[in-house]
DNA sequence: GCCCAGGGCACTG
DNA sequence: CAGTGCCATGGG
């Protein structure tokens, strides 16, 4: 049961608190703008983009809006796809100065660079929407376990899982942290399985080993 | 030097 | 609709 699995990682990881991080003054610009940066991207290298742009005072809408792509371009550059995450952090800038009230999944994505993971990110951790988040990680995690074929679609992973698990934000966000850490840790794309304390239950390590 | 990282888009068959 | 190439940096 997938609800057991979640608690199992809580015990063992302990709660991730994990957005927002280095902003106290721009919380929600900073998940914003991190979940745009973190598409496909290491959270180190994250981070240092997350600190020029603060440096700079650029967690604000109408400011970044204000300034050259260039210099965007220039302070992002850590995070690498420095050309497009630019021009989709402008492209967001750009609609939340032009919609203040009516965000929405479906309005999300008709901004170019947003796709389905970087709106439900933005939706959970931002603005406390239940929509819960699928990357790789996700998938990897929970076919390898054998809840799921690797085949799965996006909306079918998030229905199977929002099907299986107490509708609560803090679940939500919890849970997706919770999946990315063991997955840094263990079920990497080589996995440790050895020290993994999950093995016991996995279809891929009894497949394997 | 190689592999990988909290994706998304454009293009193809 | 599924598969593929491309985008780019920094750490292991």
């Amino acid at each position: 049961m997938l609800f057991k699995l979640y608690k199992k990682l809580l015990k063992y990881y302990g709660k991730q608190n994990w957005w927002p991080i280095l902003s106290k003054q721009n919380p929600k610009i900073e998940i914003i703008f991190g979940a745009i940066l973190t598409q496909n991207t290491s959270w180190k290298n994250v981070e240092k983009a997350l600190k020029n742009l603060i440096e700079h005072q650029l967690l604000d809408f109408n400011k970044i809006l204000s300034i050259s792509e260039e210099l965007v371009k220039n302070l992002i550059k850590p995070a690498g796809f420095y050309n497009q995450k630019a021009k989709t952090l402008r492209n967001v800038a750009k609609y939340f100065t032009e919609n203040h009230n009516s965000i929405s999944r479906e309005s999300l994505l008709k901004i170019k660079g947003i796709g389905k993971e970087t709106a439900d990110s933005i939706l959970l951790y931002a603005y406390n929407q239940p929509y819960f988040i699928i990357d790789a990680y996700t998938k990897r995690f929970l076919s390898r376990l054998g809840y799921i074929k690797e085949s799965i679609s996006y909306d079918e992973l998030q229905s199977f899982i929002t099907n299986h698990i107490p509708n609560n934000i803090e679940i939500y966000k919890e849970f997706h942290a919770l999946i990315v850490v063991h997955c840094k840790n263990f079920c990497k794309k080589t996995p440790d399985c050895i020290t993994c304390f999950l093995k016991v239950e996995c279809q891929f390590y009894k497949k394997t080993y």
